[in-house]
DNA sequence: ATTAGCACTCAACCAGAATGAGTGCTAACA
DNA sequence: TGTTAGCACTCATTCTGGTTGAGTGCTAAT
């Protein structure tokens, strides 16, 4: 059997109209919906090939149809063809440049979560390489050190550092110099023995406080990458979804948003199967995520140049409004580019 | 009518069942329950007399009672009083140094929820006098300056901007003096223009610069004060009592855990009302917060010395076993003091 | 003062009937 | 030959009324 222009329409009808209502959807409703070109026995007719070709299910013998996840995928599919560019005006979602990355990426998911009516997830930027750009030590109290270290991609971390001998002004600018004269530029699995030997005979009488700052610089370095920041925001929308939100798969799927490490999986996943748009759509069992299987899930890449990533995620229900998240997405990503290139400069 | 020892003995045994079960207890279970001294009748007597009283209430006219937020007031003033000072064990709530203070925050939101099975929060310090205690310019790039801002509490913010003109190592150095001897001490509000002016006039031909950092370095604290860091965790503990999870509450209840702003409201109305132990008890409609009205929460104060001060809270159902939870906050409380005057030194 | 006994209440549960949305099939029609 | 009207059938949902059982309040006996 084929799909006939005729079953065509009829099936993106029964989907439309099944992602308003979310109530099984039956032949007479759609005869009215379709111009009532034909009548509802026609259509009942298509639909039970619609049914064979596994488009569309019944959930029990006398109720409407509702789309499967054979049907959602048709449905999506069509529209990732389309390619419309037109750019879609998103309330107040400009992206602005406030401060730190970690408060944009919060609001964000939350301007995203609002605006879609569906959860939102954002995931910073995954560092791979991150290689050292600036050390810069100062003297905060007597026996108190701060560590600033700057990687690739103008990412900033600080530690605090009590040291136990007082270092003078002069030294500390010696030691700067040291330490940026030797490690800029490296990776820290480049910072090896070799390296740090030769640091410490240069630094004299203070190899002590080089240690304790490699050390600490490699901790938090290393804190930042176990510790990937993920931000998810309203995950309380899938309440307004009734067939997501019974106690039990509600539990489940908040359970599920709670926990970073499940996400992170979910964030690699999606960077393990990249799509050439950057867009990428799992209905029902295709998610990475087991506990998903109810949802779907659309995810999307975003580059914040020199190769750092990160990954924004859309979570709701089967019959969720894809040609609006996918415009959403496609705009957002468009306005991070725009954002982040001018940065950069 | 007065509330003699037996009323007593009854009244506790009644919250304890209901606390176990959450079903609404009877007689002929009370009478079981108390070691059979009084048969069910004279066990409904009192709690007729109990009713009165207002210490509990029949959900309707031949069901069991369950406590009124009377009772467990009465209940928890009890525990209160008792004031055991044996330290609990709790397991893995180890409180290690860790890098951050945020992942020292975020993991003991999560452990707090997992040992109590409740909903934990934790607000991060709070701010209010802000004093500068240090600031550093140093060049990343050729246009890019970083600014690291050290406040008292030895909290650190960095800012990254974009300068015009190039700037010279030696005459960074100089604005880095000139910046530290001019508003070392100083807090925000005290920076005014007579300060800025001086300012200015003495960093010549940078004072463009001069103009970019402090306007920075104002905007990175407000932003600080405006975005108060607060973790949750264990939200979903709440399906696991069925008189919470229905839909209608459950949605209600974690959007406010969702909702920063409402969360800040509660830590206000904490360190508004401050007991002298440091921990505070709401029951029901006492809640600061209109959405936990069918809740309970308890909250407690931690201090990192300076007078920064945080909020930790344990959201549950009335029924929550409040002695677990005091007993866990105390404890916690200890050790976080321990492991910060430590590491203060 | 306590308790046994009894009548009464009421949520929860269950079974059967009515309802109605929706289907599949067949026969008639253009 | 494709389309449609008509009809019997299915089945989730809703409503009804009856039953059960936990629990109470009252009264009378101890």
């Amino acid at each position: 059997m084929e799909l006939d222009e005729r079953k065509v329409t009829i099936l993106k009808a029964i989907i439309k109209n099944y992602m308003e209502t979310g109530e099984p959807v039956g032949s007479r409703t759609i005869s009215k919906y379709v111009n009532s070109k034909w009548s509802s026995a026609t259509i009942r007719n298509e639909m039970s090939d619609l049914e064979e070709m596994g488009y569309i299910v019944q959930p029990h013998t006398s109720a409407g149809r509702i789309p499967s996840d054979k049907g959602y995928r048709f449905y999506v599919d069509q529209i990732l063809l389309e390619k419309d560019n037109e750019v879609m005006e998103i309330k107040e979602m400009m992206v602005q440049r406030m401060g730190r990355l970690e408060l944009v990426l919060k609001h964000l998911a939350k301007n995203l979560a609002s605006n879609t009516n569906y959860a939102a997830l954002i995931s910073g930027p995954q560092y791979h390489r991150n290689k050292l750009k600036f050390i810069q030590l100062s003297k905060v109290d007597a026996h108190k050190l701060l560590i600033v270290t700057v990687v690739e991609g103008n990412i900033v971390k600080n530690t605090m550092v009590n040291v136990e001998e007082e270092i003078s002004g002069e030294e500390l600018l010696n030691l700067n110099i040291l330490l940026n004269t030797n490690l800029n530029g490296l990776t820290i699995e480049e910072i090896n023995l070799g390296v740090i030997s030769r640091l410490k005979e240069q630094a004299g009488a203070h190899r002590q406080v080089v240690d304790l700052v490699l050390s600490e610089v490699a901790a938090a370095i290393k804190a930042d990458e176990d510790d990937l920041q993920i931000y998810t925001s309203g995950a309380t929308n899938i309440f307004k979804y009734p067939e997501l939100s019974d106690s039990q798969k509600a539990s489940e799927l908040l359970s599920t948003l709670e926990h970073t490490e499940t996400l992170q999986e979910l964030v690699n996943g999606v960077n393990d199967a990249q799509s050439e748009t950057g867009i990428q759509v799992y209905i029902g069992d295709e998610s990475p995520v087991q506990a998903m299987k109810d949802c779907s899930v659309v995810t999307a890449t975003y580059e914040l140049g020199e190769g750092l990533k990160g990954t924004i995620g859309i979570i709701g229900p089967k019959r969720m409004d894809y040609e609006k998240v996918l415009k959403t997405l496609r705009t957002l990503m468009t306005q991070l580019d725009a954002t982040f290139k001018k940065e950069e400069r």
